[in-house]
DNA sequence: ACAGGTGGGAAGACCGGTCTGTCTTCCCCC
DNA sequence: GGGGGAAGACAGACCGGTCTTCCCACCTGT
């Protein structure tokens, strides 16, 4: 049997998914991060999630006993590799000083706010979409709050004073810029950062 | 007959509802404008919908020709009833000048954060359930802007400068404050109007 | 004043589709 | 030969939406 014959559904599956990842659960992680960060997690069925990923249903449950799982797993995901390695270190790496590093934060969104693929903050929009009752609008918020944990540990850094209630503060300001640009406001990053650099003066002793 | 056995199922019905309105569509609206503003709108369904108005679903349907146009008639009811006989008049009343009046929205919106109901704005809410490509994600981003031009109209009766950048900064900070308020910060609106008064002193003269 | 028609509304069966989740069948590869 | 995975049928619930059946209140004609 020549190689190509060999290989039946399982190449172009992974194809669609990433063109990359062998294991079932790489690929499936892989779609369900594309999926829900741009359409949500109510709009993205099961039966979606593992035609896309070129996965059988069997194999989709055994890896996750559920779709919430897969949600969990999605955010978690999500804060690694958005919130971490994306949005803060990002930031982090363009100031020089954590001030500037603070300000950067909305210079990594404005750039954000431009790109193709733009939905708003999964954290936000999972916790609007299923309540902050629910398991994971509660997970939602808890990833929201360790992205506050993080601004005040730069705020410290930067000995700001009362800098939980600064962090607080900023936050109101990352969370309206997000969803106005979700409406179109091209702007609001550049709007918001000058709030930022109001709140910042106000916090500096 | 007595009166009270001319009456099958009407009446517990319309108390079932709202304990008021004769009409139907009144009914409908009531049950939909109360399960729609705190659950959102693709969680509650038509059966739902009927059951607790205490129509029947060919009424529903003879008054809505689908579940989206209720939806829209939602939308338009909540800017009527909330944004412009709740939040805007209300901080209007509250203040003495324009200024005033900016700033006091905030205050109503401290109470509303307050309330056993409060579950976020639905115009924010139903845009990033539906999407902003929707007709009701459109919909909801038109009554945003709605909200923004009354703000704007405030701001250059304050004869602020630029005032629909300084409208659009102000929503920045009522939407984050709305969603941060959702998280559980009681205190949202109180740091948003900290904010709004350095954002007022930056557009006087 | 009363009989009969009429129309709106309640109740709910029903339709096709979709959802999450289970289970079977087959096949390929070790 | 045995196990994992692909494919997909299937179950049970629910979705939005249509349609039928029955009943009751009101209007009309005599």
């Amino acid at each position: 049997m020549n190689p190509e014959a060999k290989v039946p559904a399982f190449p172009e599956a992974a194809a669609v998914a990433e063109s990359g990842p062998a294991h079932s659960v790489d690929r499936i992680m892989a779609v369900a991060y594309e999926l829900f960060s741009t359409r949500g997690v109510r709009d993205v069925g099961v039966n979606e999630l593992i035609e896309r990923s070129g996965v059988a249903k069997a194999t989709f449950y055994r890896h996750f006993p559920s779709k919430d799982s897969l949600v969990f797993a999605f955010l978690e995901q999500r804060d690694k590799q958005w919130t971490m390695n994306g949005i803060l270190s990002e930031a982090r790496r363009r100031g020089s000083t954590p001030q500037e590093q603070l300000l950067a934060i909305f210079d990594v969104f404005g750039e954000w706010f431009l790109r193709e693929d733009f939905e708003a903050c999964s954290f936000v929009r999972v916790m609007l979409e299923m309540g902050p009752a629910h398991p994971l609008g509660q997970a939602s918020i808890d990833y929201l709050a360790k992205i506050r944990g993080h601004v005040q540990a730069v705020a410290e850094e930067a000995g700001l004073v009362r800098p939980e209630e600064f962090a607080r503060s900023l936050l109101i300001l990352m969370k309206g810029s997000v969803i106005q640009a979700v409406e179109g406001d091209m702007l609001a990053a550049e709007r918001a950062r000058q709030m930022a650099v109001w709140l910042i003066g106000h916090h500096s002793g």
